[in-house]
DNA sequence: CATGTAATTTAGTCGAGCCTAAACCTTTGG
DNA sequence: CCAAAGGTTTAGGCTCGACTAAATTACATG
């Protein structure tokens, strides 16, 4: 009865760094399968010899699997904790939009040093403040507070075909002038867009946006998730949109622990 | 022109814990003339030897000067560093309070940490959310942006004469049970509090608060600032209330680096 | 004025996170 | 099928901020 009742508290509170990296490896691991050494160096600029050691200490506490030479993958344990983070971190990038009239631009990188600091009460009165968001500013997903996502994955402006009309969804937080020019031209999450034309071999792309008919280059569009309006989004069965160790072959076939 | 102009930039960002340092010492010095390794130590709760390497480290930086075995005080980059933590600090506190709901016995906590991860641009937003604020929930004064602060001096509630009334100011933000206690009997900033009695020798002490009459020990009288609301503060000439190295002997006179 | 006590500093250690340079796997292309 | 290339890990080091234990200093007091 004196033994503290340590349940399964999360033992002792994430470092910032720890914080950083299991975000960094879920990212990574959902688009790839597996986190590889040298992608979470370059997302966390850091040496990649920086990142095995730290994945060793990771590995330690039960936080990833690590298969030397093969990558990384969160344990349940690890995915916990980086869903927590990016709880926090959609929270608030939300709240300062909303509330405190931050240009979508700079939020990111204020939410990426408070969510590190502030405590699950701050928190929870701020997505109380806000109505319970379930996306932030950019159209990413809010995990809930007990760790579910929405983890379904959305066609790019690019693959659009001509003549469709699509509701933007999301666009990466991570480029500051990339999303202000998203806001020059209205390209918004919420906003409709049109493919109104296409040049061959990767050439501009010109879409209609309210009155406007901008055009922008297909590296742009590749940026951009979009949801069609037009059909319902799969009329086809239902494709459960395979979860885990099962690495999409996007352009860049990853390593997924093949004991 | 190739030069990136350092103007007075503060150098690298300051960490957490020299953050706190720096804050610590401040008060410390305010009290007593300059800040004692031990009491410096029992502040940030960690082992006196810890106390003298960092104070090696911030001497070297220009944060403080330190004469061996008889304290520390602040540079005036010091100063600067501190007081612009300690708005961060009380801004926060004012916003978690009057913006999300916060009881004041929370927010110091969550000011805590947050006052180092926020930036400036944060802080002043908040600030101007709130109309510049110029005390905190706890009636502590926030330094301007610039580093300007109140320094008066106030009497605490026990040294009100009996059949005097006066403004509560201020209470310390430490002790959150103290401050629920408070609350209860509605002794916060801007009360008008009036000294009923007093018991001999360190007695009880009979408060009138509206129409209730809390009866409180001298303890608590002693944490509680007040302002008189009868007569003005300070009828005799100006009393500059002497800032820097004059140790005003309060119950425990201290070393003021005499070379 | 000697000496005991309390405060302070020094000495030595540790873990977290980072780095560079060197060794080591895996993969791949000739 | 073998070697170069890339990616990864190991080895060795560094700074910050903490600790304990052992000097050292200041001060009070008899
Ligand atoms: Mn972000
Ligand atoms: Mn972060
Ligand atoms: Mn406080
Ligand atoms: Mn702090």
């Amino acid at each position: 009865m004196t033994t503290p009742a340590r349940d399964h508290a999360s033992s002792p509170p994430l470092t910032e760094p720890v914080e950083d990296y299991l975000k960094a490896i879920y990212t990574l691991e959902r688009r790839f399968g597996a986190a590889a050494t040298s992608d979470v160096a370059s997302a966390l600029a850091v040496a990649p010899a920086s990142v095995t050691g730290m994945i060793r200490r990771l590995a330690s506490q039960g936080y990833v699997d690590h298969v030397p030479y093969r990558g990384v993958q969160l344990t349940a344990r690890g995915r916990r904790a980086a869903l927590r983070t990016i709880r926090r971190h959609r929270i608030l990038e939300s709240y300062l939009t909303a509330v405190l009239g931050y240009p979508w631009d700079r939020v990111h990188d204020e939410a990426e040093r408070l969510e590190h600091a502030a405590s699950d009460e701050l928190i929870e009165r701020m997505a109380t403040a806000l109505g319970h968001p379930t996306a932030d500013p950019h159209g990413a997903p809010i995990p809930t507070a007990d760790g579910e996502v929405d983890e379904t994955a959305y066609r790019t402006l690019a693959e659009l075909p001509v003549g469709e009309t699509a509701r933007m969804l999301r666009v990466s937080d991570k480029n500051p002038s990339l999303l202000r020019y998203l806001a020059d031209i209205a390209l918004q999450p919420g906003a409709e867009v049109t493919m109104v034309a296409r040049a061959p071999f990767d050439g501009p792309i010109t879409l209609r946006i309210g009155d406007a008919e901008p055009v922008v280059g297909p590296n742009l569009a590749a940026q951009v998730l979009v949801e069609s309006i037009t059909s319902s989004p799969l009329p086809v069965a239902d494709a459960p949109s395979a979860t885990f160790p099962v690495s999409t072959p996007r352009s860049r076939a990853r390593k997924p622990t093949s004991r």
